[in-house]
DNA sequence: ATATAAAGTTAAGTCTGCTTAACTAAAAAG
DNA sequence: CTTTTTAGTTAAGCAGACTTAACTTTATAT
C-alpha cells in the first residue's frame, strides 16, 4: 500500500516535470479535476497556504490556459475554478499515464485473483465514503 | 486507491510541514528509511535532480542530525547514508501519524470484510513484488 | 447607513530547491 | 604509471513558492 503510493509519487512528479508544471501546480489541477468549482479558499485550505500563495498559483494556471476563474453569481466576491478543455485533457493524460502501472500490476493476476481483489476495493470504497460523510457532519 | 494516496499525500504534507521540513527533505527521509545504506547518486536518481542537488540536500538533513554520512569502506569516494536515531524516531512518527487513518478505516469493516481485504492484499502485494524483479532484470 | 467581516488580488521580500560549472579525491582502464 | 571515469562537494545564480502587508470589492451585522 505505502508501496504504491511511493511509486505513484514518483509517476506525478515525473508527469509533472513532463509537462512543466510544478508539483502545487499539479496539485491544483488534481484537486480541480476531483472537486470542480473551487473557490480559491477551498486550495488554501486543502494545501494550507494562504490565499495570497493560491490566488499566485491559481493565477499562472489561468494565464497557461488550464484552469477558468469566473466570478461566483451567488457571491460575487468568490471565484469559481474549473479545468479548462486544455486542462482536462492534460489531467486525463496524467491520469492514464499513472494507471498504467495498475494495469501492468492487473495482468500479473489470475481471474481469481482479480476477482477478490475487486471485491475487497468495493469493500474499502464503501467504507472510505463512510467515513468521510461521518468526518463532514463532524467539521460542520 | 487515488483516494487514499490523495489522503495520504495531504498528511505528507501536514507532518512535513509541521517538523519544519520541507517535501523533498521529507522524501529523502523516507527513501532512507525504506532503503538504507543509500549513496548520494541513488537519491540523485530517485528523484530525478543532479547530484549537486541531493548533496545539498543531504548536507542540510546531516546538520540537522537527521541522516549520517559515512565513507563507503569499500569504494572511498561514495558514501552511505543512513537514518540518525534522531531520524528513525522523527519519520518512525510520521508514519504512525499517517497510518492512523488507515486503522480507522479498518475499524469500519467487519472481520469478515476485513479478512478479504487482507487476502486481496496479499496478493497484490506478490505481484507487485514480481513486477519489481522483472523490471529490474531488464534495466540490468 | 455605517461598520465590520470575508474573498481575493497585488507587491515586496525571503527562503528553498535546483542547475551549471569548477573542483577534489578515489577507482578503473590503458 | 598515466589517463580517464566516477562519486561527491562547493559556489554562483535563477526560478518558484510562500509569507506579510496593504488594498479593493462584496456581503453581513448592528
Amino acid at each position: 500500500m505505502d508501496f504504491a503510493m511511493h511509486h505513484s509519487m514518483r509517476e506525478r512528479a515525473h508527469f509533472a516535470k513532463a509537462t512543466g508544471l510544478s508539483m502545487p501546480q499539479f496539485g491544483i489541477l488534481m484537486q480541480l479535476h476531483y472537486r470542480g468549482n473551487c473557490a480559491v479558499g477551498d486550495i488554501s485550505e486543502r494545501f494550507d497556504i494562504t490565499n495570497a500563495a493560491a490566488s499566485q498559483l491559481v493565477d499562472k494556471l489561468v494565464q497557461s490556459r488550464l484552469i477558468q476563474r469566473e466570478e461566483d453569481p451567488s457571491d460575487r466576491r468568490a471565484k469559481l475554478l474549473n479545468l479548462t478543455d486544455k486542462g482536462k485533457t492534460l489531467i486525463q493524460q496524467g491520469i492514464e499515464e499513472r494507471y498504467r502501472w495498475v494495469d501492468q500490476l492487473a495482468e500479473k493476476l489470475t481471474a481469481k485473483e482479480r476477482a477478490k481483489v475487486d471485491e475487497a476495493i468495493t469493500i474499502l470504497m464503501e467504507a472510505a465514503k463512510k467515513m468521510e460523510t461521518e468526518s463532514m457532519a463532524a467539521t460542520a
